[in-house]
DNA sequence: AATTGAAATGCAAATGATTTGCAATTGTGA
DNA sequence: TCACAATTGCAAATCATTTGCATTTCAATT
């Protein structure tokens, strides 16, 4: 895999970010000289198929979102996007750990890359109404 | 909300289906006498918002899949799909009871309709690979 | 540092799912 | 049965994503 400036770029962006980029964000945010958003989109396919990112696709806005997988799987967290604000919070720990045991003994079953974006109300939304 | 033929016809659809169907797979099983997709899609839209119905989109296919959403949720059963022959295996209860519980207790947020379909491979496909 | 071939990119056009405007049709309450 | 708002079909628009192809860039080798 060649290492070119637009793959440094998209790399380096999804680094920073704790929750997960459209595509068309991760194109706002790079360095605009000459990049073209189809580019961002075999970028991030090529990224998926290597394993360094998961890609989410929100059934609220039908947009994919992508974000770096971290390599320990004991170790990767998870995203709670509110419904009804869309904001979105780290949990910096995955709950399915057992979850996924019980499933793999009774089914046969093995998750992989569970989804990893939950959805809920969060607390701000849960009171203002 | 009116009881038209198309409406009934596919809530009959998703009852019989353990699985999630999409609008174009709901379309083909109507009595196609002078029903169109977008009609399909809109009634969907419709169950949704009356919470009827739960959509998710596959981050494979990128397509939306339509389901019931049954009444109680302490009986809501999960929807595994093989990342590898999308075959969807029914899962007839929920893992998630403990870990709801236990996000909200941590964080105040609430989950609702959390992810319905999980990934992963499946016995036949692990075992022929 | 220059050469070179395969891999990556830009661009524009294609695709595929989903949505929408509008005129015609249908369900339901009076 | 009537009347009218809600629903639908149809065709065209939209939006995210993908693709073909000619051009450019990376990185291995001279």
């Amino acid at each position: 895999m060649k290492k070119t400036r637009t793959r440094k770029e998209v790399f380096k962006i999804l680094e920073k970010s704790h929750s997960g980029l459209s595509a068309q964000e991760i194109f706002n945010l790079v360095e605009k000289e000459n990049v073209n958003l189809s580019t961002i989109y075999r970028t991030l396919a090529l990224f998926e198929k290597e394993g360094l990112v998961r890609k989410e696709v929100s059934p609220f806005t039908n947009e994919a979102k992508f974000q770096l997988v971290h390599e320990h799987h004991d170790e990767h967290g998870h995203i709670l996007e509110c419904i009804k604000c869309h904001k979105q919070i780290d949990l910096d720990y995955c709950p399915f750990e057992d979850v996924n045991e019980e499933i793999k003994n009774k089914t046969g079953f093995e998750l992989v890359d569970e989804n990893h974006v939950l959805y809920g109300v969060c607390k701000d939304c849960k009171s203002s109404k």
